[in-house]
DNA sequence: CGAAGCCTTGATGCGCCTCAACGTACGTGG
DNA sequence: CCACGTACGTTGAGGCGCATCAAGGCTTCG
């Protein structure tokens, strides 16, 4: 896309504020708009028909979502809820069509992007099937520090509220084992939270334990 | 696509047949085709370093697969083995990006092939974090009598081979559980199996299961 | 006809969920 | 700014679902 048709393009978009904690989109709605995420965190969240749910993913600022239209679906596929204060632009769901239509690589470059989700979710898919609970929420904390991490004097803090209850519903286990596993982490040197918040100290360390390691210094 | 540009594109093709148990392409090899299968079945493995594997789909007729070069990659995600002897359509991978550009339908339609696999993924995820073993095996067998189910006087018989380990490599539990569960299920007249063999008697009954449901015919 | 691969079934144990109770930080309204 | 309520976090006790270990039977194929 050269850059008078990009700015045309962002000229249609509206831009939004959500607050912290309020929902953009809920599972099953009618899709009538894709997203792009300016600044911010947010939770995308499947729900079971019996209540339970699982955080699919966390989006960071400079990415896509709610591109039901991309994968010719016309509800949203989960929730999508801000972490934290967050600015996004929307596009109405129809000129999905059209903007395909004109720019091919737009195609080819969504292609990208949810080949890269479907690869991070079998990748999650495998570790749930095949490893245990400390290594996948080890897994998760390391992923979390990467995607959004801030270095401070301690070490890599997730930049956004993270409650033991979130991280469980990432790793498939209840609040009360990960809450046990950072207690004894911390005891560890590894990592420091506090309420909301989780600062990683010892990446490496937490890398031997997500790789099913012995942590001889323990 | 137009019927002579399809016939052009075919005429690219290169057919193969692999026989039974053989090897299509293995989890990081170099991606040097995609491919489309015109019969037979398929079985997709993703493997963990120290050789734990789970099966991430079984792809039927029609389907394409191996297509790597569509999400920006240079090497095959998973291996891809034949289920049964399978006739298979290939192209070299750099007429991807040729074809994509001529016709960009190809890449809107890849999205949603992407995009389906994306959500089926998903909700697997969903299922093994949130429920029991033998939902998840009942789901599982649901999924395949749907999918590659073929009627019986019987019931509905899974169109090939496959084994108490394949099921657990399916829905991450192993072979004995699964067995017991075949066992039990076969003596209670839901399913009736043999070596590599499984045929859905009550289909309704497995629904019940997978979704949670006491059978109170039991 | 033997050997390998697949399936079955029991016994045992443990990883993690569940249930329960209490401590602690936060923010909200008086 | 303090008091209170609510949401979040911690920690223990107990139990169960399922993996693991073990041993033997059956089917298929060379």
């Amino acid at each position: 896309m050269e850059k008078d048709e990009l700015s045309e393009f962002l000229s249609k978009a509206r831009s939004a504020r959500y607050p912290k904690d309020s929902q953009i989109f809920g599972q099953g709605e009618k899709a009538e708009a894709f997203f792009l995420l300016l600044d911010g965190h947010i939770r995308v969240l499947r729900i079971t028909p019996d209540g339970e749910q699982i955080i699919a993913r966390y989006i960071s600022s400079g990415e896509l979502f709610g591109i039901a239209q991309a994968i010719g679906r016309d509800t949203y596929p989960a929730n999508a809820i801000a972490a934290v204060d967050c600015v996004t632009l929307s596009w109405p769901g129809k000129l999905w069509h059209e903007t395909v239509e004109k720019y091919p690589t737009f195609a080819t470059n969504t292609n990208k992007v949810i080949g890269g989700r479907l690869q991070e979710t079998q990748d999650r898919l495998l570790e749930l099937a095949t490893e245990r609970v400390e290594q996948r929420v080890a897994s998760a904390l390391l992923k979390l520090a990467n995607q959004a991490g801030k270095k401070t004097e301690d070490g890599i803090l997730i930049d956004f509220p993270i409650s033991r209850q979130d991280i469980s519903e990432m790793t498939g286990t209840t609040l009360h084992t990960v809450s046990r596993l950072l207690s004894s982490w911390e005891h560890d040197g590894l990592v420091k939270s506090s309420r909301k918040k989780i600062t990683v100290i010892e990446g490496h360390r937490l890398l031997l334990l997500a790789n099913g390691m012995q942590d001889k210094d323990r």
